[in-house]
DNA sequence: TAGATTGTTAATCGATTAACAATC
DNA sequence: TAGATTGTTAATCGATTAACAATC
């Protein structure tokens, strides 16, 4: 039973996918139930700080026993939706868009890959991975044919603002950005913007490798 | 001037390549000065933590003037070590390997990517982007003749540990991992790991669109 | 000089950790 | 029943914001 969602804070959210992640291992495992002491040592948390997670959503455990894995696993896949179908379109089929259409399991989390549309005439026409790719010009078409929730952004920088725009006013809800343009929010009212900006991630990497001896 | 660094805390690192990639837009913009409230409306911060970011690693502005655009870019760069040059492979050439090595800007970040490794007999020996595709039963010779600060990986999930642990063998400094598997830190000593969980953040993606209603 | 803006100290806010009564 | 472990309330810790003297 879920509680009244009143504001769940955002690390909260972020740590939402380990927990999934975990429990999933767990329960591909076999195991059957766990404490949240197990599963703090197993994740590198702390007991209270699961206790104080989960209890944001419900009370999903039972005094003297713990946690029931699968339910567990079942009740956070729940709360991250993926226990419905989500749409979602891949917008530019270069390198990275192939990757993430050829290798990335969008189904496992609920998702449904229906188009990849980039400008490329030798592309644009074919299939990947089952995939159609289909000219960007017929963006606006296809968006008004299918409710498409997600629009993954593999487009190259300078296409990014535009095409993003294109993808608001085509009705899509949330957009994965995979560029390493900081796509303005306030051009994008009511569009959830999720970024993987892979400059950033390196960039961390580099302070920590950098750090002293000179 | 950088002042001697106690202990900075996550959160004001992960900031400076934000700080960084605003401020070089700043400057190729032919933007000479900004004060931290100009900077701060600019990136959906507040002046205050700006000050207080920045001051973690020097005085950088100057009382009635502000912050000399340049200069501070020059300065954030130098703190996240990107006035040196890292060296970096990257394990496995498929997709996302491809994708990386043909479109991401390494030297850009300061990074030089000298190899590539796979198992694959149709890559191996080939070259991509100028890359050369080493088998990766070499990576640990390879290894001992250059010295490589960083490892991309973008093998399987399946051969993810085992990879990470013959990096960390063979010295590198740092695991930049773009699969979907939990690296063992514990394992791991004296490797940093920065993880692009693709899967993480689609999730979160996820839990935003899925909010009510049913 | 007067106005602007820093760097830093103090105040507030939020997130994590600890403690414990409830109870399986 | 006794032992284990939850969910939640209270305490602590850390990060962000506000305020202001210093000074360009």
């Amino acid at each position: 039973m879920r509680k009244e969602k009143e504001k769940v804070s955002l690390p909260v959210i972020r740590r939402l996918p380990r927990y999934y992640r975990h429990l999933d291992d767990l329960h591909r495992a076999g195991v059957e139930r766990i404490s949240s002491s197990a599963l703090a040592q197993n994740m590198g948390l702390t007991a209270s700080q699961i206790r104080q997670d989960l209890s944001c959503f419900g009370g999903f455990g039972q005094q003297g026993y713990g946690y029931n894995v699968e339910r567990l696993r079942g009740e956070v896949a729940e709360i991250l939706g993926m226990d419905r179908v989500h749409t979602a379109v891949i917008l530019g089929a270069g390198n990275l868009g192939r990757a993430l259409i050829q290798n990335f399991p969008f189904q496992k989390y609920g998702f449904q890959l229906t188009a990849a549309f980039d400008v490329d005439p030798k592309t644009v026409g074919t299939q990947i991975g089952g995939v159609p790719v289909f000219h960007a010009d017929g963006l606006e078409a296809y968006l008004k044919e299918h409710a498409i929730e997600v629009g993954a952004l593999t487009v190259p920088g300078h296409a990014a603002v535009r095409v993003a725009q294109r993808l608001r006013d085509g009705g899509v809800k949330g957009i994965w950005n995979f560029t390493n343009i900081e796509l303005p929010e306030a051009d994008l009212p009511g569009v959830r913007i999720e970024n993987i900006h892979f400059a950033d991630s390196l960039l961390t990497l580099s302070y920590f490798i950098s750090e002293e001896p000179l």
